[in-house]
DNA sequence: GGAATACTTCACCACATGGAAAACAATCAG
DNA sequence: CTGATTGTTTTCCATGTGGTGAAGTATTCC
């Protein structure tokens, strides 16, 4: 659960882009060849193994050969790793927010007085 | 509101970058002049001048110039976007899930008969 | 006015990324 | 064994990204 930056790099790296996209919009309702996978662009099959391989490079897709077919498999789990990023940063502003709040309240008390 | 492709791309591809992360995460505490967003880090100003425009490009920072100080201001908004983004695909494949669960039902039913 | 501050722009470089094309496996079906 | 499928590798190209250093532009301070 290091959840390190270098993770974050690769997953946020490989989201900025339509297509993975996409594909883990695709994984997200079951695994899937990569013939399926590819059928729904235009470009051709050595570039859309690129996408994949950034996608398995940041751990949100593993995948497994059986005979001349690659099955990919959405790790759901990497994905709720970035989600936890915005979770940090929307606490931390929160935090911000309830300060203000205390400085008004206390503002507010000073007027009263 | 539309949230569409090209704002992810954006938004994902500015939080693809420790720098930019961290200058996220220190706007969350409040707004903050270049110099002061820039002073934790080794690079040159215009390298770091770059990034911030990579955070106005996809809208999670703005900016405005008073004088000869530019301050930057975090937007919370565009942040929630893209955490939104990881809301919509958990809802997919728990959907999944759900379809899974009922078809085991299914099958226990079956076997009960 | 002159100097210091706070960016801003410009020219340039090394390297990563996204794509095409072509040739190369490796399997399965008849 | 002969194909037809299904990836995989290799080579190549254009563009984008992240960084540098040097010079330029406003402001503000003394």
């Amino acid at each position: 659960m290091e959840n390190n930056q270098t993770d974050l790099d690769s997953i946020f790296q490989a989201l900025a882009d339509p297509t993975r996209r996409a594909v883990v919009q695709r994984l997200g309702e079951g695994s899937a060849t990569v013939s399926e996978l590819a059928a729904p662009f235009q470009m051709g099959l050595p570039a859309f193994l690129k996408h994949i391989a950034v996608l398995e490079a940041a751990g949100l897709v593993t995948s497994i050969k059986v005979g001349r077919v690659r099955t990919c498999t959405l790790e759901e789990d990497k994905l709720e790793a970035a989600a936890g990023w915005f979770q940090d940063q929307r606490e931390q502003w929160k935090a911000r927010y309830e300060q203000l709040d205390a400085l008004l309240d206390t503002l507010k008390a000073r007027k009263k007085t």
